[in-house]
DNA sequence: CAAGTGACAATAA
DNA sequence: TTTATTGCCACTT
């Protein structure tokens, strides 16, 4: 039985670690679909309650927040995030090249060609 | 079956 | 640098 791409993507939410960052291009990425970046935020907004998805894990790759407060406040969320230990920039912005989530081996697939990820700390 | 929708991302100005 | 537009894919109606 075939779960839709709104439960892989909740899966791979919920795969997250703590401490760790994620943005909706990524989580589409894995999910299979590299241009899914939309369906991945789709999904967020449609998770049911009960998953306990860390959805404000799940960030934009400029490293921004969702603007208008989609968690009750994107201040929340920074709070929250720093609280898990992510760094953030001085701009507000969290940093992305360091908090970035990499799931082990499973992106190397992926990701092949791609030996320098980060060019700069 | 066709059109519309959206917690995005990349490019242009 | 920021703002605006286009493309994108899965889901809903």
């Amino acid at each position: 039985m075939k779960q839709s791409f709104y439960e892989r993507i909740y899966a791979l939410v919920h795969e997250i670690p703590k401490g760790k960052i994620a943005t909706y291009g990524q989580l589409a990425l894995l999910a299979g679909s590299p241009r899914a970046s939309r369906i991945v935020g789709a999904a967020m907004a449609k998770a049911p309650a009960g998953r306990n998805l860390p959805c404000h894990r799940v960030i934009y790759t400029d490293g921004r927040l969702l603007p208008g407060g989609a968690f009750g406040g994107m201040e929340i969320q920074r709070q929250l995030l720093q609280k898990e230990g992510v760094t953030f920039l001085r701009d507000g912005r969290v940093d992305v090249k360091r908090n970035l989530w990499q799931p082990g081996s499973l992106v190397s697939a992926a990701l092949e060609g791609t030996e320098n990820m980060f060019p700069d700390a």
